[in-house]
DNA sequence: TAGTGGTCTAGACCACGTG
DNA sequence: ACGTGGTCTAGACCACTAT
């Protein structure tokens, strides 16, 4: 149970309408029955639908209602700063991460230039691999301010940094500024990932800001290209 | 200037930031403070808010303020259903679009079940190639239904489709589906697009929805692989 | 302690869709 | 005419940050 009205009112309406509970094409019960309902304000269970209607669960027509979507073979979005346990998760397939490389470092050059650093600041580097099926398919190079995180273990990054980094270090992680591109597959790729006849992969880099805006992670997330798929829902923005 | 309270205030303000009127790293005034200043009450200043957090132009910290983010060189996002022409007029560079084909035919079997269709719908069938700097990088294949676009000239597409669905035949685009993946170019992509030693293609594969949940579109854009580009931001949901 | 943002409320008026 | 969602308001209380 969460301590906010309205985010429980979105869980419950939303699982109500992945179990089909409230199928897809009804209408939702007006603002005004909800309100009564869940014993809440109009204003409040509004905040709940504009969450449902963010996510994809309902399209709102005015003068009409609140539709249900067709949410069912809605492949998981990729978006939202999903890490990648919480993806294997969600998919229920067999993951196994490797952890390749923990160190300390300087940043070089570009990464001062990259992440806005001095060149003293002290740096983790982790590179993991992510395998599935006997394929290794996904390389992950994270840098992570020491200044943030003071403490690294090769057991932390195997098992899942994120969890550690919000519930051990207590860290609120706020946003991040992600890039998609494809290129040619490089040596590092070549000797860590099953790459076959496959020759190229798509990079997800990524900036990764705290809770009061400050820096403390760049990730470049390597796939191979057969095995990558971004999924999105996106509203029209009327302004 | 808008009809809505809070949508101006949006966009006054996001212009300040990106002006650098408002520079990153400093406060907004307080909401009580900007409640005076644009004579709202303070929920109204709250979705302006909302609505610049969410499009990557503040922080807010509680007990402290609301911090103006680094927007300087945000690459345009490829979220929010932004269309080709959109995109083009955002960056400025000069681009070409060319009509390959338009037709007017049935939904074959793979469309009728991706658009949930009677084979009997007649589809408007429309392929435009994307020129910048002599080189074909996009190619677009987009089917729309007869029943929402009764008429269509190679004009219109080469033009702009959205602007005619928009503003001439008074549609309004509620949300999409979407999905990226990399495959191989095939014949039709050699035919058109220009591509030398390149032989994979980013395809974005979209499901476009009405206001009213009807589904009117699927488009298939076809990208070469080392043109393509997609920036995201995305904010952490804590539920 | 004072000021900030976060949540919630009750009520008002408007715009839109349906009968 | 009625019910729907869309906007806006004024006020209350809480949680957090600063000092």
């Amino acid at each position: 149970m969460h301590e906010n009205k309205f985010i429980n009112i979105y869980q419950d309406l939303s699982s109500k309408i992945r179990r089909a509970i409230l199928p897809a094409g009804q209408l939702l019960p007006s603002e005004n029955e909800l309100g009564d309902q869940y014993r809440a304000s109009r204003e409040t269970i509004r905040k709940a639908l504009a969450l449902l209607s963010r996510n994809g669960y309902i399209q709102k027509i005015q003068g009409k209602g609140s539709v249900v979507l067709d949410v069912s073979r809605f492949d998981f979005p990729v978006s939202g700063l999903t890490s990648f346990r919480e993806l294997a998760e969600h998919t229920g397939e067999q993951w196994k991460t490797t952890v390749r490389q923990l160190i300390l470092m300087k940043p070089d050059k570009k990464l001062q230039q990259l992440m806005n650093l001095e060149e003293d600041q002290n740096l983790w580097k982790v590179i993991r691999s992510r395998t599935v099926g006997g394929e290794t398919v996904i390389l992950d190079k994270d840098f992570l301010l020491l200044d943030t995180v003071p403490m690294l273990t090769a057991d932390i990054c195997e098992h899942s940094l994120y969890d550690y980094i919000e519930n051990e270090l207590n860290l609120k992680i706020g946003f991040a500024k992600k890039q998609i591109t494809v290129e040619e597959a490089n040596e590092e790729d070549r000797q860590y990932l099953t790459l076959s006849t496959v020759s190229s992969v798509v990079v997800v880099r990524s900036l990764v800001y705290l809770d009061n805006t400050q820096l403390f992670q760049f990730t470049e997330s390597r796939h191979r290209a057969d095995k990558f798929r971004f999924v999105d829902f996106a509203r029209r923005e009327h302004l």
